[in-house]
DNA sequence: CTAGGATTTGAACGCGTGTTCAGTTAATAA
DNA sequence: TTATTAACTGAACACGCGTTCAAATCCTAG
């Protein structure tokens, strides 16, 4: 055997999600070519095929690995005793991790079409878990009398769009810090499942 | 001069943009060929051209005619001495108008990066002033003390992408009416500006 | 019936696409 | 030093793209 420790290959291979990612976002995924990918790493069209079967491969793990840290990150938040913590700490999560992975959450939203069946509906039922899990908050703040909401999947999902909105105008030159962004979103969120 | 009452050009041509918003919204402006488009309508590549100068042309052509649409519709909508009316008038309106046109509305979130940057102003300048309506809203219960909100734009970004939201969920088949999902939202948009 | 413009066809244009693969290069194990 | 293999190149493949345009067709005004 040879070349083991000195490999390209775990270098290369992130450097390929990364350009992708980037360029998918930016551009969308059927108006990015592999040699752009290619390109952008500093490397033929070819050799992308040592790190991806095809493009819509390419797709589907940044968007499965999008999901599986979401996920993930979500499953080690703690949870607190009463609905109003839970749901305080998940609309701080869902700001900051959302935040961090503006390109990655623009291709969740935008490339689902591009999937093949079964690829879409494994997305699908990942992003189902973690409206779940907004979802199971709001119904246990509805039993314990915390929230006033009469429909808590409708609810959910309506606090996630108002949450995942923030990407699409947040700027980190902004005159307001993603802290400051946080407390506005947490009083509306609060108000509006709370109120009444 | 002949062919001008039975001419086909006012027949093809709304066909064709028909065609085109349907097949953009659903496999995405660079996905979709000419060719697609053609086919749907009943028609070869090249008559397309009678209609479009390019392309290109015919995306803009469909996002600034839909953000036309939205903002003489709301341009006609009576205005309300309080802010809490207004708001509520501008939620159901936002709700009616975007459900009746959910292929416009995706079009108009997905494909902007796919316009040139001149184009891209225009339509970009036109959804400033929809924001500027409701902003204008927030600000006038700001000061009647009808609302509590801290600030008025982030507020109305925040209200505006819960309430389109609703597109990426809703269907007509499902459990609730356009009617009822109406009051949820309304309720969820009060509590969230008025309450505190 | 005929002239003439509106409308469409169908073929062609150069170009870029995703993907394959034989051959080349580079780095380590022995 | 040499054998081995991971990593990459560069050319090729068939195909579809947006767009153009001369020719054909269709329809009405006169």
């Amino acid at each position: 055997m040879a070349r083991t420790s000195g490999s390209h290959a775990d270098i290369t291979g992130p450097k390929v999600r990364r350009a992708a990612l980037r360029l998918f976002a930016q551009n969308g995924y059927a108006a990015v070519s592999m040699r752009q990918i290619a390109s952008e790493v500093g490397v033929q069209a070819g050799a992308l095929y040592n790190y991806t079967p095809d493009k819509q491969s390419l797709l589907f793990d940044l968007l499965h690995g999008h999901m599986d840290e979401l996920l993930s990150a979500r499953a080690q938040a703690p949870r607190h005793p009463s609905a109003m913590e839970n749901l305080e700490a998940f609309t701080r999560f869902h700001i900051r991790f959302h935040h961090a992975r503006g390109d990655a959450v623009f291709i969740s939203y935008m490339e689902l079409r591009n999937l093949s069946p079964e690829n879409f509906a494994a997305i699908g039922s990942m992003r189902k878990t973690y409206e779940a899990d907004l979802q199971g908050i709001l119904e246990q703040g509805v039993t314990s009398r915390e929230f006033n909401v009469s429909d808590a999947k409708i609810a959910s999902m309506a606090v996630i769009a108002m949450l995942t909105g923030v990407n699409t105008w947040y700027r980190d030159d902004g005159p307001l810090s993603l802290g400051e962004i946080e407390e506005i979103y947490w009083g509306m969120v609060k108000n509006s499942v709370a109120g009444g």
